[in-house]
DNA sequence: ATTATAATGTTCAAAAAATCACATTAAATA
DNA sequence: TATTTAATGTGATTTTTTGAACATTATAAT
């Protein structure tokens, strides 16, 4: 069975497979990729491995092959349709990214929000009422949603969701969503990941181990 | 040593116990808490032991004290200063989301931009030229950045963040950035996170190994 | 054509993380 | 007060992940 894990560094490898391409190689070692990628030759051939992409004995990795394969495994041939919920701050900036997420064959399809003035003002994509996602989902066949409205109307918006039969949910509020075992929810915490920046930061990189210790005097 | 997954575990441990204060309850036992946040009671327990958080032995864990050693742990007694490179589509959403920030005692404090037509257009947060910005890091002793510039202009700019002082960089284009030792990076890759989503939703949350299989035949 | 080389791919070992099991102990009860 | 109960906290065990080692093989050199 695959793992979260696995899967993010198959990304990160082709974000660095990428880069090489367009500085003009053609080929890549282990080596070469593990150093820019930061991990290990070893975890490199160990994950293409596991995903059957393989090598050549001396000469390394084709990019231009390895980059098909991650397109196939990541069902880059399909188009892949999301909408958005909730075009406030974080809705209108990913809607306003759509050449980024065009070149990942992401395609933004729709957007859909409560407030009446947010609602056919044509952004790069069309922003709907709340009322007619439900049947444009079915419609359209809609799997995976990005939701971006306040914590508040997060899982009344999450059920509405997986109601309507959506499997995957790319969630920016913070705030832990209730769904059925067969729906994933991804949570991007954004006041965490700058959180955890300013720990690390301010740390340099390991526990403040005295800090602990006064922790367990008070 | 400390890692960063146990950090990330501790936030999201925190965001459950916001959340149980906020229904009333002032005690939590580790399974609810595990339950809660997904993970094992003992993977709670043996979290909080190592972050010297105890509980009590029959009572479990009281939600204001534990939720008091957290916001220690995270230094939420010191005001946290940050500041934003690129008040594009990304910068300025952020720019916006001052309450959520100002809870967690980040403060943005200010933004930078090359764009004449960007600065000093009052937001939230004051944009200044980004030729300002190395005065302002020093003189006003910021440690952190939230860089929100094109790729192209990523590692320039990341640079320039970095001969400053800064030590840590949250950092959203899907370049990985060239910095020293010392400087903590973390990469928010949206692209990546809605990928992610797509692929686990498409393929069940497990691997087609069907899939994998065809790529050994061509 | 043969040999040397240098990379992959896989097996085996170590390290890290998660889970289990249980001894400990605070609270409730009789 | 003594006993029972129910939770924590931690040492032992298992599982997962990572790293090292090496056998394999495509390419280059002789
Ligand atoms: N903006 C940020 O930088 C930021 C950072 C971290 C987390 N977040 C989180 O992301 C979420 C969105 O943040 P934001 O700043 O974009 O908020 P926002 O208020 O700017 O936008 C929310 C949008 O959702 C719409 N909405 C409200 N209720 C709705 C409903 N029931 N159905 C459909 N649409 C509805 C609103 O009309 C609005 O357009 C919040 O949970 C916030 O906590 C935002
Ligand atoms: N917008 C999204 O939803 C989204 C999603 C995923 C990734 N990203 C990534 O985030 C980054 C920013 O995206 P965005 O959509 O906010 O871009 P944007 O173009 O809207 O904003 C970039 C801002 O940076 C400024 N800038 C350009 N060069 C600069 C420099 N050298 N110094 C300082 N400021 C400079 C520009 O003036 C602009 O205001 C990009 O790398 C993008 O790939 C964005």
């Amino acid at each position: 069975m695959l793992i979260k894990k696995n899967v993010k560094r198959l990304l990160l490898y082709r974000l660095c497979l990428v880069k090489f391409r367009e500085m003009g190689f053609k080929r890549v070692y282990s080596y070469n990729l593990g150093h820019e990628a930061g991990v290990s030759a070893e975890q490199i051939r160990k994950d293409f491995s596991h995903f059957k992409i393989t090598g050549n004995k001396k000469g390394g990795y084709d990019i231009e092959s390895v980059l098909e394969k991650l397109n196939y495994i990541f069902r880059k041939n399909e188009l892949q349709k999301v909408i958005i919920v909730g075009m406030g701050n974080i809705g209108r900036a990913l809607s306003h990214y759509e050449c980024g997420f065009t070149v990942r064959r992401q395609y933004i399809v729709a957007g859909f929000d409560i407030d009446p003035v947010k609602i056919k003002k044509t952004y790069n994509v069309p922003v709907y009422d709340m009322r007619s996602m439900d049947e444009y989902i079915r419609t359209n066949n809609i799997q995976v949603a990005i939701m971006a409205v306040p914590s508040i109307s997060a899982q009344e918006v999450c059920t509405i969701l997986v109601d309507a039969g959506i499997k995957g949910i790319m969630n920016f509020s913070p705030v832990l969503l209730q769904v059925p075992e067969n729906v994933i929810v991804n949570n991007i915490n954004l006041c965490d990941e700058l959180e955890i920046v300013i720990y690390t930061a301010v740390n340099s990189n390991s526990i403040n181990e005295a800090m602990i210790d006064n922790l367990t005097r008070d």
